[in-house]
DNA sequence: AATTCGGGGCA
DNA sequence: TGCCCAGAATT
């Protein structure tokens, strides 16, 4: 029933039915990891344009693969897919691992994707238990708890299924999620709906139990586009921690009674060790991240005098607008940027 | 077990 | 506007 409903209404994806091959499942599960599918389509088609195998992808620099993953979100998914690339060529000989063992020590790859790689790439028994399945089979079930309870229950209760092709059960799975077991489920178009208890007991909506939300703090910020000529100023975020790696705008938080201005020209300071002159204020823009909010506050600057010397960023450098392609900024960067075609200093 | 990681689709 | 997405790693 499940699998008869999967093979009629399964529709193509680049990863599921063009040359598969562990490579791009294993690409596909990363980019794929809390991104939806129609996110993720354009990215996955131009990667392998730039990255056709894992060599390529360990040859590259950590620059390159970000560029390709600018806009997509959880930028630690790249230098993780980044790093395992080099740690697959060194102790794989280029292989992806095909055992749970090996997948799982590999940067980037938890439980889910490996039980991917093996239950879909390699169609072994295993369940790929990601947000569709723990939807599905909490309503179907009708079983509460915390993900990792629901995740444990959900596979104890598949094993004792007889099935026969993994690949297509995973998929199955996620495509049902997906598409008809939704936040708001269409039961009456539902292959499994008369074995869902959820449904029988009229439920549904009671499952999976939701889990309660903190509000995000909102913050507010200040940042300066700081002009030397043609040119503005720029900063690199480390490697670890939010949006790692990328370029941006210099700036930070306004503190408590500060005055914008103010908190930018001491922002710059400590973080560049230069002085400035705020020549003109932009709009306002807001932004929201999964875990805060801010308000960015954008200035129009202009360098004023000192010798750089950077506390927090790991690099800097002078740009103009043509070349803001040329590196990978956060989305909320890119809205400034855009506020910027009608700007002329 | 809870938190930290983006950005967007969709009602 | 709120919810959630083919989650993983860290605390």
């Amino acid at each position: 029933m499940l699998i008869d409903w999967y093979v009629k209404q399964k529709i193509s994806l680049p990863w599921r039915d063009l040359n598969p091959n562990l490579y791009r499942t294993w690409i596909s599960e990363i980019m794929l990891q809390q991104s939806q599918v129609k996110t993720v389509i354009p990215y996955f088609n131009s990667w392998f344009k730039k990255f056709p195998d894992i060599t390529s992808l360990a040859n590259a620099t950590i620059d390159e693969v970000l560029k390709s993953w600018e806009g997509l979100g959880y930028y630690r998914r790249a230098h993780y897919i980044h790093k395992a690339s080099k740690l697959i060529i060194k102790k794989h000989n280029g292989k992806i691992p095909d055992t749970y063992v090996e997948l799982i020590k590999v940067p980037g790859i938890g439980d889910y994707t490996a039980s991917a790689i093996l239950g879909i790439g390699h169609n072994l028994p295993f369940f790929a238990v990601d947000g569709n399945f723990i939807r599905v089979f909490s309503r179907v079930f009708k079983i509460k708890g915390s993900k990792s309870k629901l995740t444990k229950q959900i596979k104890k209760n598949l094993s004792q299924r007889a099935i026969i092709d993994f690949a297509s059960f995973n998929q199955a799975v996620m495509d049902l999620g997906r598409t008809i077991c939704r936040p708001i489920p269409a039961c009456s178009l539902c292959p499994i709906s008369i074995e869902c208890l959820a449904h029988k007991h009229l439920q549904t909506d009671k499952y999976p139990q939701k889990s309660i939300k903190k509000n995000k703090p909102n913050y507010n910020v200040v940042v300066g586009i700081i002009y030397k000529k043609d040119n503005f100023i720029i900063t690199q975020r480390k490697n670890e921690g939010l949006l790692g790696g990328l370029w941006e705008l210099p700036g930070g938080k306004i503190k408590k009674g500060e005055t914008r201005e103010n908190a930018l020209i001491r922002e710059i300071r400590e973080e560049l060790n230069i002085t400035i002159d705020i020549k003109k204020k932009l709009p306002e823009i807001r932004h929201e991240y999964s875990h805060f909010k801010v308000k960015i506050y954008p200035y129009i600057c202009s360098y004023n005098g000192g010798k750089v010397a950077l506390v927090g960023p790991v690099a800097w450098g002078w740009m103009n607008m043509n070349e803001v392609k040329t590196k990978s900024f956060p989305k909320a960067t890119h809205k400034v940027f855009n506020l910027m075609d009608n700007v002329s200093l």
